[in-house]
DNA sequence: GTGAATGCAAATGGTTTGCAACGTA
DNA sequence: TACGTTGCAAACCATTTGCATTCAC
């Protein structure tokens, strides 16, 4: 796993608690809520606490391995592996479509032509009706 | 203000709190946090509740009449006027950009398109860099 | 007049912090 | 060994809730 290599690089120490934490968002590849990956984390290995779930997304976000988006009103937490893709998450039924991320390129050079303003377009998740539920409407 | 109407419409009373609230995101015209609103309120109307306030911002959003969005690890609200636009946030100096609605529709109909998955468009706000932030890099 | 909205105060709950014990490098 | 990291428990703080009073319609 690169975030390994990266929490090395960058003079972090590598404890069983960071790779299970690194490795619960790894293995589910979904969008997790703190309280979420507090259970997973707990589940695999009793005893660790919140505090520590907390103080890891916080490291791990900031080292690049992980990304931070927002569904709703709650946080998310993603891992981020090489080959950035975005996400579309229903907010009917809360699939997630990914969705290559080239649709956005034109988006991104009209925005830097026309605004010089230079989105993150690291992972991006938006909001919206997926086939499925628009139909139903 | 369309949304003495819109409030009027949904069934809601139009209280003095309820308008103040409404002026103050549509004479600002900015992003404010819940905070912020709360101290804005009080300032000019002398005992309203923080929990007037929220509530008023909630009823506000479901009314359509407000959006809320993400800055960073916070919430912030802005009017919804007619005329969409999208707002560009700058991570580093905070300024927003706004930007034309139509930029985004190329990549709302390719979404549609490979995914039949139809984006909530109505008021995005995106973050990045901007023009005199970027050089600075 | 009546039901909805407000203010107040207290509860809530997710997140953060201080600190002693522990474990990685 | 030395310093960063953890677990624990307490603190924090933004947001929510219950309820009596007030007010818009």
């Amino acid at each position: 796993m690169t975030c390994v290599i990266t929490l090395r690089q960058k003079g972090y120490k590598l404890t069983p608690q960071r790779r299970l934490i690194a490795d619960i968002l790894h293995d589910t590849g979904a969008h997790l809520t703190a309280d979420e990956i507090i259970a997973h984390a707990q589940e695999r290995m009793p005893g660790v606490d919140k505090s520590t779930v907390y103080r890891t997304l916080d490291l791990l976000e900031e080292a690049g391995c992980v990304f931070k988006s927002r569904i709703g009103d709650t946080f998310v937490y993603h891992h981020a592996e090489e080959g950035h893709h975005h996400h579309l998450v229903c907010r009917k039924c809360g699939k997630t479509v990914e969705c290559a991320e080239d649709l956005f390129a034109p988006l991104e050079q009209s925005l830097a032509r026309d605004y010089g303003f230079h989105v993150d377009l690291h992972h991006v998740v938006m909001n919206g009706l997926c086939q499925a539920c628009a139909k139903e409407t």
